[in-house]
DNA sequence: CCTTACATGTAACAAGTTACATGATTAG
DNA sequence: CTAATCATGTAACTTGTTACATGTAAGG
Protein backbone atom coordinates (compact mmCIF):
# COMPACT_ATOMS: atom_id res chain seq x y z
CA UNK A 1 0.00 0.00 0.00
CA UNK A 2 3.12 2.04 0.28
CA UNK A 3 2.97 3.75 -3.05
CA UNK A 4 0.41 5.94 -2.91
CA UNK A 5 2.56 7.22 0.37
CA UNK A 6 5.39 7.71 -1.12
CA UNK A 7 3.51 9.72 -3.98
CA UNK A 8 1.93 12.17 -0.76
CA UNK A 9 5.30 11.96 1.06
CA UNK A 10 6.76 13.34 -2.42
CA UNK A 11 3.99 15.75 -3.02
CA UNK A 12 4.17 17.40 0.23
CA UNK A 13 7.63 17.99 -0.68
CA UNK A 14 6.53 20.20 -3.54
CA UNK A 15 3.54 19.55 -6.14
CA UNK A 16 4.54 17.46 -9.45
CA UNK A 17 2.93 16.05 -12.23
CA UNK A 18 2.87 12.43 -12.59
CA UNK A 19 5.63 12.86 -15.27
CA UNK A 20 7.50 14.89 -12.90
CA UNK A 21 6.93 11.62 -10.36
CA UNK A 22 8.16 9.27 -12.19
CA UNK A 23 11.21 10.99 -12.99
CA UNK A 24 11.83 11.17 -9.55
CA UNK A 25 11.14 7.43 -8.75
CA UNK A 26 14.18 6.77 -11.67
CA UNK A 27 16.41 9.47 -10.17
CA UNK A 28 16.71 11.24 -6.43
CA UNK A 29 14.38 8.64 -5.40
CA UNK A 30 15.52 5.63 -6.72
CA UNK A 31 16.63 4.25 -3.64
CA UNK A 32 13.93 4.56 -1.87
CA UNK A 33 11.19 3.53 -4.11
CA UNK A 34 10.01 3.27 -8.21
CA UNK A 35 7.15 2.71 -9.99
CA UNK A 36 6.57 3.34 -13.35
CA UNK A 37 4.71 5.79 -15.00
CA UNK A 38 1.48 3.76 -15.45
CA UNK A 39 1.13 3.11 -12.01
CA UNK A 40 1.92 6.32 -10.84
CA UNK A 41 -0.81 7.88 -13.24
CA UNK A 42 -3.13 5.61 -12.61
CA UNK A 43 -2.44 5.75 -8.71
CA UNK A 44 -2.61 9.91 -8.86
CA UNK A 45 -6.24 9.16 -10.38
CA UNK A 46 -7.49 7.56 -7.16
CA UNK A 47 -5.88 10.01 -4.89
CA UNK A 48 -7.79 12.65 -6.87
CA UNK A 49 -11.03 10.93 -6.90
CA UNK A 50 -10.74 10.19 -2.87
CA UNK A 51 -10.23 13.62 -2.35
CA UNK A 52 -6.40 13.41 -1.22
CA UNK A 53 -5.46 15.32 -3.87
CA UNK A 54 -6.23 18.50 -5.86
CA UNK A 55 -5.38 19.35 -9.73
CA UNK A 56 -4.88 22.18 -11.83
CA UNK A 57 -4.29 21.90 -15.12
CA UNK A 58 -1.77 23.90 -16.49
CA UNK A 59 -1.90 24.75 -20.47
CA UNK A 60 1.24 24.60 -22.07
CA UNK A 61 1.50 25.62 -25.90
CA UNK A 62 3.89 23.32 -27.59
CA UNK A 63 4.03 20.79 -25.23
CA UNK A 64 0.73 18.44 -23.81
CA UNK A 65 -0.91 20.11 -20.77
CA UNK A 66 0.13 19.62 -17.49
CA UNK A 67 -2.03 18.12 -14.84
CA UNK A 68 -0.33 19.70 -11.22
CA UNK A 69 -1.04 17.70 -8.09
CA UNK A 70 -0.77 18.89 -4.65
CA UNK A 71 -2.05 17.32 -1.22
CA UNK A 72 -4.87 18.40 0.29
CA UNK A 73 -6.06 18.26 4.17
CA UNK A 74 -7.58 14.91 3.80
CA UNK A 75 -4.50 13.73 1.96
CA UNK A 76 -2.17 15.08 4.80
CA UNK A 77 -3.99 13.33 7.72
CA UNK A 78 -3.55 10.01 5.38
CA UNK A 79 -0.04 10.39 5.22
CA UNK A 80 0.51 11.32 9.07
CA UNK A 81 -1.73 8.29 9.74
CA UNK A 82 0.54 6.12 7.65
CA UNK A 83 3.75 7.74 9.49
CA UNK A 84 2.70 7.11 12.65
CA UNK A 85 2.00 3.35 11.44
CA UNK A 86 5.01 0.87 11.31
CA UNK A 87 5.76 -0.39 8.31
CA UNK A 88 6.83 -4.13 7.29
CA UNK A 89 10.50 -4.95 5.84
CA UNK A 90 11.01 -5.15 2.44
CA UNK A 91 11.10 -9.08 1.41
CA UNK A 92 14.56 -9.92 -0.59
CA UNK A 93 13.79 -11.28 -4.27
CA UNK A 94 17.22 -11.26 -6.35
CA UNK A 95 16.80 -13.97 -8.75
CA UNK A 96 21.10 -13.21 -8.97
CA UNK A 97 20.85 -15.15 -6.02
CA UNK A 98 18.32 -17.69 -6.80
CA UNK A 99 20.45 -19.05 -9.93
CA UNK A 100 23.54 -19.47 -7.14
CA UNK A 101 21.02 -22.64 -5.72
CA UNK A 102 21.01 -24.42 -9.32
CA UNK A 103 24.07 -26.48 -8.32
CA UNK A 104 25.21 -28.47 -11.83
CA UNK A 105 22.47 -26.86 -13.92
CA UNK A 106 24.74 -23.38 -13.91
CA UNK A 107 26.75 -22.24 -16.84
CA UNK A 108 29.88 -20.57 -15.26
CA UNK A 109 30.10 -18.31 -18.49
CA UNK A 110 26.90 -17.11 -18.69
CA UNK A 111 26.96 -16.53 -14.50
CA UNK A 112 30.45 -14.48 -15.50
CA UNK A 113 28.48 -12.76 -18.07
CA UNK A 114 25.45 -11.85 -15.82
CA UNK A 115 27.72 -10.87 -13.20
CA UNK A 116 29.52 -8.25 -15.20
CA UNK A 117 26.15 -7.07 -16.47
CA UNK A 118 25.13 -6.65 -12.53
CA UNK A 119 28.34 -4.78 -11.45
CA UNK A 120 27.87 -2.41 -14.32
CA UNK A 121 24.74 -1.29 -13.52
CA UNK A 122 25.38 -0.70 -10.08
CA UNK A 123 28.50 1.18 -10.57
CA UNK A 124 26.31 3.33 -12.69
CA UNK A 125 23.53 3.74 -9.61
CA UNK A 126 26.57 4.12 -7.46
CA UNK A 127 27.34 7.21 -9.52
CA UNK A 128 24.09 8.77 -9.65
CA UNK A 129 24.07 8.72 -6.23
CA UNK A 130 27.15 10.35 -5.81
CA UNK A 131 26.42 13.18 -8.12
CA UNK A 132 23.10 13.35 -6.04
CA UNK A 133 24.94 13.56 -2.92
CA UNK A 134 27.32 16.32 -4.58
CA UNK A 135 24.68 18.37 -5.79
CA UNK A 136 22.26 18.37 -2.75
CA UNK A 137 24.36 17.68 -0.02
CA UNK A 138 27.53 19.48 -0.51
CA UNK A 139 27.01 21.61 2.62
CA UNK A 140 27.17 19.66 5.72
CA UNK A 141 27.18 22.28 7.88
CA UNK A 142 23.41 24.23 7.39
CA UNK A 143 21.73 20.77 8.61
CA UNK A 144 18.14 21.58 9.44
CA UNK A 145 16.88 17.94 10.51
CA UNK A 146 14.72 17.03 6.92
CA UNK A 147 17.80 17.76 5.30
CA UNK A 148 19.59 15.40 7.25
CA UNK A 149 16.90 12.48 6.93
CA UNK A 150 17.19 12.48 3.28
CA UNK A 151 20.89 13.14 3.31
CA UNK A 152 20.73 9.72 5.62
CA UNK A 153 18.60 7.60 2.89
CA UNK A 154 20.37 8.92 0.40
CA UNK A 155 23.90 7.10 2.28
CA UNK A 156 22.03 3.89 2.78
CA UNK A 157 21.06 3.75 -1.05
CA UNK A 158 24.85 4.68 -1.40
CA UNK A 159 26.37 2.12 1.21
CA UNK A 160 23.96 -0.72 -0.38
CA UNK A 161 25.92 -0.30 -3.51
CA UNK A 162 29.15 -0.56 -2.61
CA UNK A 163 28.66 -3.64 -0.53
CA UNK A 164 26.73 -5.23 -3.57
CA UNK A 165 30.15 -4.20 -5.66
CA UNK A 166 32.37 -5.93 -3.19
CA UNK A 167 29.91 -9.05 -3.06
CA UNK A 168 30.01 -9.44 -6.68
CA UNK A 169 33.89 -9.21 -7.16
CA UNK A 170 33.88 -12.38 -4.64
CA UNK A 171 31.13 -13.89 -6.38
CA UNK A 172 33.13 -13.62 -9.68
CA UNK A 173 36.45 -14.35 -7.81
CA UNK A 174 34.14 -17.73 -6.55
CA UNK A 175 33.64 -18.59 -10.10
CA UNK A 176 36.76 -18.32 -11.77
CA UNK A 177 38.08 -20.04 -9.28
CA UNK A 178 36.30 -23.28 -9.72
CA UNK A 179 37.29 -23.54 -13.09
CA UNK A 180 40.61 -24.68 -12.03
CA UNK A 181 38.78 -27.00 -9.52
CA UNK A 182 36.07 -29.06 -11.80
CA UNK A 183 34.88 -28.64 -15.78
CA UNK A 184 31.52 -29.14 -14.40
CA UNK A 185 30.43 -26.97 -11.77
CA UNK A 186 29.05 -30.06 -9.20
CA UNK B 1 8.43 -14.40 -13.26
CA UNK B 2 11.39 -15.81 -11.33
CA UNK B 3 8.83 -17.31 -8.56
CA UNK B 4 8.57 -20.25 -10.78
CA UNK B 5 12.44 -20.70 -11.09
CA UNK B 6 12.78 -20.36 -7.69
CA UNK B 7 10.25 -23.18 -7.05
CA UNK B 8 12.44 -24.87 -10.12
CA UNK B 9 15.61 -24.50 -8.31
CA UNK B 10 14.85 -25.30 -5.11
CA UNK B 11 13.10 -28.68 -6.36
CA UNK B 12 16.13 -29.70 -8.45
CA UNK B 13 18.01 -29.14 -5.02
CA UNK B 14 15.66 -31.90 -3.40
CA UNK B 15 12.28 -33.24 -4.23
CA UNK B 16 9.88 -31.34 -1.25
CA UNK B 17 5.77 -30.58 -0.72
CA UNK B 18 4.59 -27.19 -1.26
CA UNK B 19 4.60 -27.34 3.08
CA UNK B 20 8.95 -27.71 2.75
CA UNK B 21 9.49 -25.22 0.15
CA UNK B 22 7.25 -22.64 2.36
CA UNK B 23 9.29 -23.31 4.86
CA UNK B 24 12.46 -23.52 3.34
CA UNK B 25 11.21 -19.53 1.95
CA UNK B 26 10.98 -18.32 5.49
CA UNK B 27 14.24 -19.82 6.90
CA UNK B 28 17.85 -21.00 4.57
CA UNK B 29 16.09 -19.06 1.24
CA UNK B 30 14.97 -15.87 3.31
CA UNK B 31 17.70 -13.56 2.27
CA UNK B 32 16.97 -15.52 -1.65
CA UNK B 33 13.85 -15.32 -2.24
CA UNK B 34 10.61 -14.93 -0.33
CA UNK B 35 7.15 -16.38 -0.83
CA UNK B 36 3.81 -17.07 1.23
CA UNK B 37 2.26 -20.92 1.16
CA UNK B 38 -0.83 -20.20 -1.14
CA UNK B 39 1.84 -18.58 -3.74
CA UNK B 40 3.64 -21.90 -3.61
CA UNK B 41 0.67 -23.91 -4.25
CA UNK B 42 -0.80 -21.65 -6.96
CA UNK B 43 2.54 -22.00 -9.02
CA UNK B 44 3.42 -25.71 -8.12
CA UNK B 45 -0.08 -26.45 -9.17
CA UNK B 46 0.78 -24.62 -12.91
CA UNK B 47 4.35 -26.04 -12.91
CA UNK B 48 2.30 -29.60 -12.65
CA UNK B 49 -0.11 -28.76 -15.33
CA UNK B 50 2.37 -27.46 -17.87
CA UNK B 51 4.54 -30.84 -17.48
CA UNK B 52 7.18 -29.07 -15.55
CA UNK B 53 7.00 -30.87 -12.12
CA UNK B 54 5.88 -34.70 -11.31
CA UNK B 55 3.71 -35.07 -8.56
CA UNK B 56 3.98 -38.26 -6.09
CA UNK B 57 1.18 -38.55 -3.28
CA UNK B 58 2.42 -40.10 -0.39
CA UNK B 59 -0.42 -40.91 2.39
CA UNK B 60 0.36 -40.58 5.79
CA UNK B 61 -1.64 -41.42 8.69
CA UNK B 62 -2.61 -39.36 11.18
CA UNK B 63 -1.39 -36.23 8.92
CA UNK B 64 -2.63 -34.93 5.71
CA UNK B 65 -1.07 -36.87 2.96
CA UNK B 66 1.88 -35.27 1.48
CA UNK B 67 1.94 -34.23 -2.31
CA UNK B 68 6.04 -34.42 -3.40
CA UNK B 69 7.16 -32.55 -6.81
CA UNK B 70 10.30 -33.15 -8.59
CA UNK B 71 11.44 -31.50 -11.79
CA UNK B 72 10.60 -33.12 -14.86
CA UNK B 73 13.03 -33.33 -18.09
CA UNK B 74 10.86 -30.50 -19.18
CA UNK B 75 11.11 -28.53 -16.32
CA UNK B 76 14.99 -29.08 -16.38
CA UNK B 77 15.29 -27.34 -19.94
CA UNK B 78 12.81 -24.48 -18.74
CA UNK B 79 15.39 -23.91 -15.91
CA UNK B 80 18.39 -24.10 -17.34
CA UNK B 81 17.38 -21.55 -20.00
CA UNK B 82 16.38 -18.75 -17.43
CA UNK B 83 19.71 -19.67 -16.13
CA UNK B 84 21.17 -18.29 -19.07
CA UNK B 85 18.98 -15.85 -19.33
CA UNK B 86 20.90 -12.21 -17.34
CA UNK B 87 17.83 -11.19 -14.84
CA UNK B 88 17.47 -7.47 -13.80
CA UNK B 89 18.70 -6.27 -10.53
CA UNK B 90 15.77 -6.09 -8.18
CA UNK B 91 13.91 -2.09 -7.52
CA UNK B 92 14.18 -1.05 -4.05
CA UNK B 93 10.90 -0.77 -2.31
CA UNK B 94 11.21 0.67 1.70
CA UNK B 95 8.51 1.94 3.00
CA UNK B 96 11.05 3.78 6.18
CA UNK B 97 12.88 4.92 3.38
CA UNK B 98 9.89 7.18 2.44
CA UNK B 99 9.28 7.97 5.76
CA UNK B 100 12.60 10.36 5.50
CA UNK B 101 10.96 12.56 3.14
CA UNK B 102 7.92 13.18 4.61
CA UNK B 103 9.50 16.33 6.43
CA UNK B 104 7.68 18.18 8.93
CA UNK B 105 4.90 15.67 9.29
CA UNK B 106 6.82 12.73 10.56
CA UNK B 107 6.66 11.93 14.82
CA UNK B 108 10.10 11.79 16.00
CA UNK B 109 8.51 9.28 18.84
CA UNK B 110 7.06 6.96 16.47
CA UNK B 111 10.15 7.57 14.22
CA UNK B 112 12.40 5.54 17.03
CA UNK B 113 9.49 3.30 18.08
CA UNK B 114 10.02 1.85 14.21
CA UNK B 115 13.78 1.84 14.68
CA UNK B 116 13.64 0.14 17.46
CA UNK B 117 11.19 -2.70 15.45
CA UNK B 118 13.03 -2.52 11.98
CA UNK B 119 16.40 -3.10 14.46
CA UNK B 120 14.65 -6.34 16.48
CA UNK B 121 13.65 -7.73 13.26
CA UNK B 122 16.93 -7.75 11.23
CA UNK B 123 18.83 -8.51 14.88
CA UNK B 124 16.86 -11.81 14.53
CA UNK B 125 17.49 -12.42 10.74
CA UNK B 126 20.64 -11.81 11.29
CA UNK B 127 20.84 -14.42 14.42
CA UNK B 128 19.15 -17.28 11.80
CA UNK B 129 21.43 -16.99 8.80
CA UNK B 130 24.33 -17.03 11.35
CA UNK B 131 22.53 -20.45 12.97
CA UNK B 132 22.64 -21.85 9.16
CA UNK B 133 26.20 -20.58 8.40
CA UNK B 134 27.16 -22.56 11.73
CA UNK B 135 25.20 -25.65 10.89
CA UNK B 136 25.77 -26.01 7.09
CA UNK B 137 29.10 -24.37 6.35
CA UNK B 138 31.29 -25.05 9.21
CA UNK B 139 33.71 -26.78 7.30
CA UNK B 140 35.21 -24.45 4.97
CA UNK B 141 38.03 -26.95 3.84
CA UNK B 142 35.51 -29.31 1.92
CA UNK B 143 33.96 -27.17 -0.87
CA UNK B 144 32.52 -28.36 -3.90
CA UNK B 145 31.41 -25.35 -6.12
CA UNK B 146 27.79 -25.19 -5.58
CA UNK B 147 28.13 -25.28 -1.78
CA UNK B 148 30.42 -21.98 -2.04
CA UNK B 149 27.87 -20.39 -4.21
CA UNK B 150 25.51 -21.14 -1.53
CA UNK B 151 27.87 -20.17 1.11
CA UNK B 152 28.11 -16.68 -0.83
CA UNK B 153 24.99 -16.49 -1.20
CA UNK B 154 24.25 -16.52 2.80
CA UNK B 155 27.37 -14.23 3.23
CA UNK B 156 25.27 -12.08 0.85
CA UNK B 157 22.28 -12.11 3.65
CA UNK B 158 24.41 -11.74 6.62
CA UNK B 159 26.55 -8.64 5.34
CA UNK B 160 23.34 -6.88 4.14
CA UNK B 161 21.71 -7.50 7.55
CA UNK B 162 24.77 -6.17 9.28
CA UNK B 163 24.98 -2.98 7.37
CA UNK B 164 21.43 -1.96 8.23
CA UNK B 165 22.00 -2.72 11.76
CA UNK B 166 24.70 0.05 11.18
CA UNK B 167 22.47 2.34 9.08
CA UNK B 168 19.56 2.05 11.76
CA UNK B 169 21.83 3.07 14.50
CA UNK B 170 23.15 6.62 12.54
CA UNK B 171 19.59 7.01 11.49
CA UNK B 172 18.58 6.79 15.38
CA UNK B 173 21.22 9.06 16.46
CA UNK B 174 19.92 11.93 14.01
CA UNK B 175 16.83 11.01 15.23
CA UNK B 176 17.90 12.03 18.71
CA UNK B 177 20.40 14.45 18.03
CA UNK B 178 17.37 16.60 16.61
CA UNK B 179 15.57 16.75 19.71
CA UNK B 180 18.02 18.90 20.99
CA UNK B 181 17.84 21.07 17.78
CA UNK B 182 14.47 22.29 16.92
CA UNK B 183 11.01 20.89 18.64
CA UNK B 184 9.20 20.63 15.44
CA UNK B 185 11.38 18.60 12.64
CA UNK B 186 11.22 21.20 10.08
C1' DC C 1 15.74 10.24 -40.60
C1' DC C 2 15.81 8.70 -35.94
C1' DT C 3 15.86 9.15 -31.28
C1' DT C 4 15.02 11.58 -26.99
C1' DA C 5 12.28 14.56 -24.08
C1' DC C 6 7.82 16.13 -22.94
C1' DA C 7 3.13 14.60 -21.27
C1' DT C 8 -0.74 11.88 -20.94
C1' DG C 9 -3.21 7.67 -20.69
C1' DT C 10 -5.86 2.44 -21.49
C1' DA C 11 -6.01 -2.63 -21.30
C1' DA C 12 -4.50 -6.95 -20.16
C1' DC C 13 -1.79 -9.71 -17.51
C1' DA C 14 1.37 -11.49 -13.82
C1' DA C 15 2.75 -11.46 -9.10
C1' DG C 16 1.91 -10.85 -4.31
C1' DT C 17 -1.24 -10.23 -0.17
C1' DT C 18 -5.19 -11.06 2.85
C1' DA C 19 -8.94 -13.47 4.37
C1' DC C 20 -11.30 -17.70 4.75
C1' DA C 21 -11.61 -22.90 5.19
C1' DT C 22 -10.55 -27.73 7.00
C1' DG C 23 -8.88 -31.12 10.27
C1' DA C 24 -5.81 -34.02 13.23
C1' DT C 25 -1.92 -34.00 16.83
C1' DT C 26 1.06 -32.38 20.28
C1' DA C 27 2.83 -29.31 23.90
C1' DG C 28 2.10 -25.88 27.48
C1' DC D 1 -8.32 -24.65 26.87
C1' DT D 2 -5.11 -22.70 23.70
C1' DA D 3 -1.75 -22.40 20.58
C1' DA D 4 1.44 -24.37 17.33
C1' DT D 5 2.85 -27.76 13.79
C1' DC D 6 1.58 -30.42 9.92
C1' DA D 7 -0.68 -30.12 5.26
C1' DT D 8 -3.64 -28.69 1.92
C1' DG D 9 -6.23 -25.40 -0.63
C1' DT D 10 -10.02 -21.29 -2.70
C1' DA D 11 -11.47 -16.48 -3.58
C1' DA D 12 -10.98 -11.78 -3.76
C1' DC D 13 -8.16 -8.09 -3.96
C1' DT D 14 -4.00 -5.03 -4.61
C1' DT D 15 0.30 -4.09 -6.73
C1' DG D 16 3.51 -4.17 -10.44
C1' DT D 17 4.69 -5.16 -15.46
C1' DT D 18 4.12 -5.16 -20.47
C1' DA D 19 2.15 -3.76 -24.53
C1' DC D 20 -0.33 -0.42 -27.01
C1' DA D 21 -1.75 4.48 -28.14
C1' DT D 22 -1.11 9.63 -29.30
C1' DG D 23 1.21 13.87 -30.62
C1' DT D 24 4.85 17.87 -30.78
C1' DA D 25 9.54 19.67 -30.76
C1' DA D 26 14.45 19.62 -30.56
C1' DG D 27 19.08 17.60 -31.55
C1' DG D 28 22.43 14.65 -33.85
Amino acid sequence: VSLRYALLAALHEAPATGYDLTQRFRGRLAHVWSASHQQVYRELGKLHEEGKLAMTEVPQTDKPDRKLYQVTEAGEEDLRQWLATPQPSPATRDPLLVKLFAGNLLDREAMLAEVAQRRAETREQLGTFRAIEREYFADLKTVPMHFRLQHLALRRGITAMQASLGWLDELETALREGENLCTHMV
